[in-house]
DNA sequence: CCCGTCGTTATTTTT
DNA sequence: TAACGACGGG
């Protein structure tokens, strides 16, 4: 047996198909854990073992870094010479591009990469009149615009921002940011396309070097991305070029940041004779998981359609609890993961979703009580720390003597007595000059007087000793880039100015630095060492994240958009509330997207799934009472085993079976309207159970309920309720 | 220019 | 509730 026929062996039917299939644009539609890396590496493998495919010609673009990192990864494991295929985020690819071709596209050949917050500080430098508030909200416009690919001059403008100044805002922020040299991330996938539609050239050497393309998470691209594929695959000059798209249209859901997912819906019309294949075998979840999961998405109008077939076997049900308040809620998810501990469940099985990022708050407070070890993951992200975007900066401007952003973040930090005034009048000495603002620090403090004057100087002076030490290395000379930082974060007073940030705040500042410093060893210490580590930085965030714990077991706390990708032995969806999830007034496309976040969080779970959903949320210090989201209600019932009791005036999946209705004619006692015999309980520590009689007792409504663990044990649900839920099958 | 206090305002966010 | 930005006194 060949190396070939061993891997495709392992592929069902449509998986084969679609690794196989040539001499068409291929479009795959891959349901949630049907396999689709697995398709994807086989691919490549298969078209350089079977179909001599140079790796260096197959290109394969992902959204995020961790996956461009499994996808190689699991390559070179089917076939090593995959090592030379060019597998990279789309931004990774774009920033690998307009290095290569600097000059027609109009940036300098060593930029940097501007964050959204950098953008902002920006538009309000080029538009003073701007507040900051207004300045971050057209920031984030501008961002959205390049996901359009719409330059400050295009008519479609007015679509993303209507109003009339906007044009010359954009205007405003593009000249200053060309002038910097640098770019933002609109910029890495809009330049590459500008270029190759101007450049005939450009455009027929990417056509000869690229004979395949594959794009995967299809759906979550932008305008801008698809016209960057259109222009590389060469679909009108019939270039020849191989193009394969995978995604899922129900699992899309970033429309919010440009993502469109018409990219997907349409693309048999813009690529033609197009080869659908879909991939609906799920492999990872259970049939009843996969059953939930299907009741909510086909609520959705905008969608291709598909089925997923479970592989595994029935399961059991998802359980829906309802629960008084925010505090049972964790509650509840703690007991459930404690009492699985001690049956040999390890905490890593589980993870908690929520919709947005402050509900972790509620389970890190509950499980730091407990001592269930957990780790966030999302949240504050390291490279948007305050001390590392300071030393970066410093980086960068060594990188980049024209870095304005980064010349500003770190000249008065610690304090040298150089505020705003003076910050402006040497940018604007060095924007006259067109030159590097340590030049323009030198020249503006001999116009300047004593106090001023020295902090320039011994701002400048530091600046220039770095840069000098930086040149003086030869690279390769086997020195570390870290030993640089180190001196870098020293000598420039940040290192000590944020340490005792950490004696006031108790923070963990300099640790933080001390772990940049440490993640710099893989680099040399030269010019070019830095800019391929701060290109690094810039492209790859997320993924090595110091302190990742990945390896120990920790309870995940996740929001579900970072679950893209992700999956879970037990999973608990939490903050089922109309408000919360879906978000405050959500209608039409955009309530669909939620949809969608729900389907995508829902199977994220393999084997066990839990859903909560509370009736009083504490929301900005304000007591409100919630009412179950509307998507438990669109489901139907028998997809959840529901425990706990919704609140009044809920006629969603937990509708009675009659007798509780029957039951509160006969009886004027409420409690024993609710309580009464025949009544499927949970107990969150004797498990489920039935009433089997009722009684009362010196005024005291009192049940009797027999445990399915063999146990009887009596109950007043007047005061005990809270550790009781009435099962609603 | 620095630091404290008060008032305002709250998504999601691959890169 | 909390966190961050705007403003005013030192």
């Amino acid at each position: 047996m060949s190396d070939t026929e061993r891997y495709l062996a392992l592929l069902n039917p449509e998986q084969r198909e679609a690794v196989v299939h040539e001499n068409s644009p291929l479009l795959i539609l891959a349901g949630a854990g049907s396999g689709k890396t697995r398709v994807i590496t086989t691919k490549i493998a298969y078209l350089i073992d079977e179909k001599h495919i140079q790796p260096y010609s197959i290109l394969a673009v992902t959204f995020t870094k961790k996956a461009a990192k499994e996808m190689a990864e699991r390559a070179v494991a089917l076939e090593p010479l995959a090592a030379d295929a060019q597998i990279r985020t789309f931004h990774s690819f774009g920033s690998w591009f307009l290095r290569k071709f600097a000059d027609e596209a109009g940036v300098d050949k060593s930029f940097t990469v501007y964050d959204d917050d950098d953008m902002a500080t920006l538009v309000s430098k080029a538009v003073p009149a701007l507040s900051k508030q207004e300045a971050a909200k057209a920031a984030h416009k501008i961002a959205l615009a390049k996901d359009y690919c719409l330059t400050p001059e295009s008519k479609e403008l007015a679509a993303v921002e209507s109003s009339p100044d906007f044009p010359d805002v954009y205007a405003a922020y593009e000249k200053r940011l060309r002038e910097t040299g640098n770019v933002d991330f609109g910029d890495l996938i809009m330049l590459p396309v500008i270029t190759l539609n101007e450049y005939e050239n450009i455009r027929a050497q990417m056509h000869y070097r690229f004979r395949v393309i594959m794009v995967d998470e299809y759906q979550d691209s932008n305008v801008a991305q698809f016209k960057l594929l259109q222009a590389l695959a060469g679909v009108e000059e019939k270039s020849g070029t191989y193009v394969c798209v995978v995604g899922d249209d129900d699992q899309s859901i970033y429309r919010f940041r440009g993502a469109e997912v018409q990219n997907i819906l349409t693309f048999q019309k813009h690529f033609p004779d197009t080869k659908l294949i879909r991939l609906e075998r799920n492999y990872r979840s259970t049939a009843s998981i996969l059953a939930a999961a299907d009741s909510i998405v086909r609520n959705n109008e905008d969608r291709l359609g598909k089925t997923l077939k479970a592989e595994r076997g029935e399961g059991s049900k998802p359980v829906l609890v309802f629960l008084p308040t925010q505090d049972d809620e964790s509650a509840f998810c703690a007991d459930l993961i404690q009492k699985a501990h001690t049956k040999g469940c390890t905490y890593h099985d589980w993870a908690i979703l929520y919709r947005t990022n402050a509900q972790s708050l509620g389970f890190e407070t509950e499980f730091l009580h407990r001592k269930i070890p957990y780790t966030v993951v999302g949240s504050l992200k390291f490279y948007e720390r305050e001390e590392i975007k300071d030393i970066l900066a410093f980086l960068s401007l060594v990188a980049n003597p024209k870095d304005e952003i980064a010349f500003r973040r770190i000249i008065n930090k610690p304090a040298r007595g150089l505020g705003d005034k003076t910050q402006d009048a040497v940018v604007e000495a060095a924007r006259t000059a067109g030159g590097s603002l340590i030049d323009a620090c030198r020249e503006y403090a001999k116009s300047k007087s004593k106090k001023a004057q020295s902090g320039l100087n011994e701002f400048a002076a530091l600046a220039e000793e770095l840069a000098a030490d930086l040149e003086n290395v030869s690279s390769d000379s086997g020195i570390k880039l870290s030993a640089f930082i180190e001196k870098t974060a020293d000598r420039s007073g940040l290192l000590e100015y944020h340490t005792s940030q950490d004696e006031v705040a108790g923070t963990q500042k300099a640790a933080n630095i001390q772990e940049l410093i440490n993640s710099a060893v893989l680099y040399a210490e030269s010019r070019q060492g830095l800019l391929d580590f701060l290109d690094a930085i810039e492209l790859d965030r997320a993924p090595e994240e110091p302190g990742d714990e990945t390896e120990s077991d920790n309870v995940t706390l996740i929001t579900l958009h970072n679950t893209k990708g992700l999956e879970f032995p037990r999973v608990i969806i939490t903050g089922l509330e109309n408000g919360i999830f879906p978000r405050q007034d959500k209608t039409g496309s955009d309530l669909e997207e939620e949809r969608r976040l729900f389907y995508v969080g829902i199977t994220r779970a393999k084997d066990e799934l839990y859903i909560t959903s509370c009736s009083i949320r504490r929301i900005y210090g304000r007591t409100e009472y919630m009412q179950p989201s509307q998507f438990l209600s669109e489901a139907g019932s028998g997809v959840f085993k529901v425990l706990g009791t919704p609140p009044a005036g809920y006629y969603g999946s937990s509708v009675s079976d009659g007798r509780n209705g029957d039951m509160m004619a006969e009886n004027e006692n409420p409690l024993a309207a609710k309580w009464c015999k025949g009544t499927r309980l949970y107990h969150d520590d004797w498990g489920y159970g039935q009433i089997i009689s009722t009684e009362s007792r010196e005024g005291e409504y009192v049940i009797t309920v027999q445990f399915e663990s063999g146990s009887r044990k009596q109950f007043m649900p007047a005061y005990q309720s809270h550790s009781l839920m009435i099962v609603h099958d």
